[in-house]
This record gives structure tokens, sequence and C-alpha cells, in this order.
DNA sequence: ACAATATTTCTATATTTATGGAAATATAGA
DNA sequence: TCTATATTTCCATAAATATAGAAATATTGT
């Protein structure tokens, strides 16, 4: 990944409708939930929700299906991964480095 | 961690000189850059670079200290560990989940 | 086709954020 | 103290982002 789409990523996670969003998706599992669903349990009006949610599906964050008469939003776990990859890239120089979680976790290439 | 300070967070990586200047620093390791050496390397001028660092400051993802005649900026690991932890925290509500990194990198409490 | 519900687009406005030159403020060596 | 170097603050301007009501656009059951 390169610097550009994890800004993109990072800026869709930098709100705090967005980032409740997007963890109440994480934590709702594969299935997701729909549009009005979030908009309920967030408290946040129809039309705030769906510019947030365009913007987190722009950046490829959460996906969207249809399902009967609803849109069904769910997180892209796969994003978030290559996300979270990228930030710990090459801490310490790929040096070993016992102070810190980001060096222990994976080996950084 | 609680939303608005992962808000914060998220914000300061999410713009593409802070992310460079946060990844540099990330390298670089626990001695870090001079704010000069910084600005040189990503050709960023004197009062922009300023204006970012102290973003990243103000967010407590980056520390400053005098060293002779220049300030060394390093990586705050642990407000990034912390960042990490959040972000990944609760997914799919806890269940086991065979998709993700995300879910199987730690027990989500 | 009609009515009811779900979601998005349009629009205007308010707010926040980024940029970089010029000036001000350290810091330290001579 | 004078001078050179390092960094920050001040400032004006430009650009991007967030908000939410009203209207438009699906979708589905009757």
């Amino acid at each position: 990944m390169e610097t550009k789409s994890a800004v993109l990523l990072l800026s869709s996670l930098a709100q705090e409708a967005r980032l409740e969003i997007f963890r109440l998706l994480v934590q709702a599992g594969h299935e997701g939930l729909s549009a009005g669903v979030i908009g309920e349990s967030l408290q946040i009006p129809a039309s705030t929700l769906s510019f947030h949610l365009k913007e987190l599906s722009h950046a490829g964050l959460i996906n969207s299906k249809q399902v009967t008469r609803f849109i069904y939003y769910s997180a892209n776990y796969d994003a978030m991964n290559d996300l979270l990859a990228f930030l710990t890239k090459n801490c310490c120089g790929g040096n070993p480095c016992t102070t810190s979680e980001i060096c222990k976790s994976k080996e950084s290439v």
C-alpha cells in the first residue's frame, strides 16, 4: 500500500460519526447492518449518514448489498488489515525492538 | 481509549505529509530525527513542517526533545499501539472469525 | 399502479484544515 | 556579544469537509 491509499483509509476513519459506524460494523460481523439500523443506533440523520457511508464505501472500508428493501453495510476486514500492516511496516528500520508491540506483533518487511 | 481520542490520532495520521513524517520516525527508531532532517528528507518547507509536527505532537503520536541546537522528534510507539488495539477491539462481537487477521491477531475484549 | 418505507442526491451553509512567506524566537560557537 | 543556524509563530488565503432539510429515487407488498 502507498501513502495516498493509506491516507484515504485513515481520513475515512478520522471522523467521529464514521469511526463509530465502522466500529459498529466491525462488531456486527460479516452480515452487517442496514443503513436504517445504523442511523437508529447512532442517532444520525439519514442524509448525514448517507454521506458518511459513501465516504467509507469510497475508501473501500465497507461493502454494501441490497437485501430485500434494505441496504446492508458491512466492514471490509481485508482493507483494515492492509492498513494495519502498512502502519506497522518497517518499524525501527526492521531491527528487533523490545519496547513496542508494534515491532513484536509481526516481522516487518 | 474512546472514540474522540482515536479520532484525534487518526486525524493526525490522515494527511499525506504527516503520515510520511510519522512513518519516517517509526522507521528511524527511538532516537528519532531532527526537524531539519525530516524537512530535508521529505522536502517540506519549515513553517509547514512545524505545523504538522505540532499536530502530531498535540495528538501524542510523537515526542520531542532538544539536543544541542536541534530538536529531535521520535515516534510514540505506545500511542500507536493503543490506537491499533482500539481499532481491532471487539471484532465480530468477540466471536471467533476465520476470515480476518483482525480477529485472529489477539483476543478482543 | 399505488402506497409505504428505505436510502440517496441536491443544495446551501458553517466549520475545519493546509499552505508557505515573513518575522520572531531560541541555541550555541567564535 | 555578535553571528549563523534551527525552529516556531503569525498571518492571510485557499481548499476540503461536515451538516441536515427538502426533494428525488428505489424497492416491495397490496
